[in-house]
RNA sequence: GGGUUGGUAGCUCAGUCGGUAGAGCAGCGGCCUUUUAAGCCGUUGGUCCCGGGUUCGAGUCCCGGCCAACCCA
């Protein structure tokens, strides 16, 4: 089998026992056989053309990095060996390997050559998956010359197969004697240096690949980013919510005030923005009997770059008919407790600084704080905030340190001073509720005070991350206070979503939470650029 | 949009007063069959981000630009 392989191309596995069949590769395999482009051009029908390669790799192997890495792929081809090869189903993984030693266990394993320390008739390489690393090792006399050959032509970021036994070295560490190896991929280009990593932030987010290569702990956020979309899959799940997918490009975008993209369809002819958010078209769903719903999906704002702010951004969005704000803080609580408790096996998370140092703690543990606007800014800005005249107010809030544009009403001014004093400080989880009815177009008013929404914006690390409310559903109202948002705009409003109001929606509760936010405050990150894998930058 | 800092070998970084471009690692050659940031000996490698300017001479000084990070708006 191994022969008709290698004559094909395939999988070439090279050990003492098939010495023949690299020998008969090396000889040429036979003429119906001949993959179409790739053994037969290095393949010499004599040991001369063979020769010429190994001269060819010497003599221009200085010419950069590059040119002796494919000088190396030439010499493999001329000693048969695809570097490239279709398959090799490894049995296992290296931590799996690890996790069930047994000294002799046979195993099969692939992975990236990450290190290797070169002993000279032997060798030692680290074999790195997804789960791990392993270290191999390599002798001459088990592994035959010819398969020894190929061997030392391996470079940092190839990938390999190996098969052979455990058992572990003199220092301790758990290691595969290698019997046989195959040439999976052949790396035309270095990997960054194991030792330092790669530091540069721009090659980091430009080319993502070399920094989950180079730096683990990069790696383990991003996989610690996949569990907790799972768990939250989970928990919604669990709970009877049903998942959808809703139109990214909109001829309106509604449910936020933001700035949209601007794309345009060749075929029928108009305009579409990108959806800046999930919520009209999921609220057209509780309309439609859908009572438990929710969207884990991109939205795309078109406003400036920072720490915080990546032009598309990922947001969970769930409603729950016959819920109202309340049920949303519960169902906001549970979720991220649970995601905290299944990923990061409890309530506590430390971030640190670059130098190892804890910043900060934040402590998940329910029930969270609630604390009422009003009280938190008459806290901050005086207990007479909200009875003093409206110059009084801005005075007063530019004394604070808020910014205060010239156009605000009294409601904004108020909110810069939330904004830019009071919500930075909110490390701890903190419901924020009663919020003024303008902030929130989309809530139901308050029973008890009609100047305020049934809302909360749930705060943690300095941030918000889930703002909620129950939900508008009376089509009177909701149009009057989208009209009064629109300012006269007529093309702005989503004569629709009013219309699928008209046909009657269930009382709901709703939440949407910013995903990116909750990773950097779940994992620690500091940037939302460390939580998002490609973030947006310019081009060069 | 403004400010600060940065861009030098594949990676991490030095580079003095303006005087032939440096180190460690990686690579290449040699020795080495239980090493692990292996070791020892030798050695290759540069659009100093780009474009102007000053100067006998610019990685370095000046002007303009590009990209990035951070801070501010």
């Amino acid at each position: 089998m191994k022969i008709s392989a290698l004559a094909r191309g395939f999988a070439t596995t090279v050990a003492p026992d098939r010495q023949a069949a690299v020998a008969a590769a090396q000889r040429g395999p036979s003429a119906d056989a001949r993959p179409p482009d790739t053994l037969s051009q290095n393949l010499g029908h004599s040991g001369v053309r063979v020769v010429s390669c190994a001269l060819l790799l010497t003599m221009e192997a200085t010419d950069s990095l590059i040119e002796q890495r494919k000088a190396k792929l030439a010499a493999m081809r001329a000693k048969g060996v695809n570097p490239f090869a279709n398959k090799f189903t490894p049995g296992e993984t290296c931590a799996a390997a690890r996790h069930d030693y047994a000294e002799g266990r046979r195993v099969e394993l692939a992975g990236r050559i990450t290190a290797h320390r070169d002993m000279g008739k032997s060798q030692f390489i680290d074999v790195q998956d997804q789960s791990g690393r392993m270290q191999v090792y390599a002798q001459k006399n088990v592994l035959g010359d010819a398969a020894w050959e190929i061997f030392k032509l391996l470079d940092l970021g190839d990938f390999i197969g190996v098969a052979g036994t455990l058992f572990t070295t003199k220092t301790g560490e758990i290691s595969v004697k290698c019997e046989s190896f195959t040439v999976l991929t052949k790396a035309l280009r270095p990997p960054p240096g194991q030792y330092y990593g790669l530091e540069d932030t721009e090659v980091r987010y430009r080319q993502r690949y070399l920094d989950l290569m180079a730096n683990n702990p990069v790696k383990q956020v991003f996989l610690a980013r996949s569990r907790i979309l799972h768990e939250m899959r989970q928990f919604l799940h669990s709970r009877g919510f049903v998942e959808v997918e809703t139109p990214m490009m909109q001829a309106i975008p509604g449910g936020a005030a933001a700035q949209p993209f601007v794309t345009f369809h060749n075929a029928l002819g108009c305009q579409f923005f990108l959806r800046i958010a999930l919520e009209l078209y999921l609220k057209r769903l509780l309309v439609g009997g859908i009572d438990r719903v929710f969207e884990i999906g991109r939205n795309f704002r078109n406003e400036g770059l920072s720490r915080r702010h990546n032009p598309e951004f990922t947001m969970l969005e769930a409603y729950q008919a016959y819920g109202d704000y309340e049920s949303m803080m519960e169902l906001t609580q549970s979720m991220i407790c649970h995601i905290a408790q299944r990923v990061l096996g409890g309530y506590k998370i430390e971030h640190k600084d670059a130098a190892g140092a804890v910043t900060k703690t934040i402590d998940l543990s329910p029930p969270w704080r609630r604390a009422r606007y009003k009280d938190m800014v008459r806290e901050k800005a005086g207990a007479d905030w909200f009875d003093i005249a409206s110059a009084e107010r801005r005075e007063r809030a530019a004394q604070l340190g808020a910014e205060i544009g010239k156009e605000y009403e009294d409601f904004e001014v108020t909110g810069a001073v939330f904004e830019k004093l009071i919500e930075p400080t909110l490390i701890q989880p903190t419901f924020v509720t009663h919020l003024p009815k303008e902030l929130v177009p989309l809530a139901k008013l308050s029973s008890d005070d009609p100047t305020v929404v049934e809302v909360f914006e749930c705060c943690i690390n300095g941030q918000e991350i889930a703002p909620a409310y129950t939900e508008q559903n009376n089509p009177i109202e909701q149009r009057e206070r989208l009209e009064h948002q629109a300012g006269g705009e007529q093309q702005k409003l989503d004569e629709d979503f009013l219309m699928a109001l008209e046909h009657g929606m269930p009382p709901a509760g709703g939440m949407g939470l910013g995903i990116d936010r909750l990773c950097m405050m779940l994992l620690g990150q500091e940037s939302i650029r460390d939580v998002i894998l490609f973030p947006q930058m310019k081009p060069k």
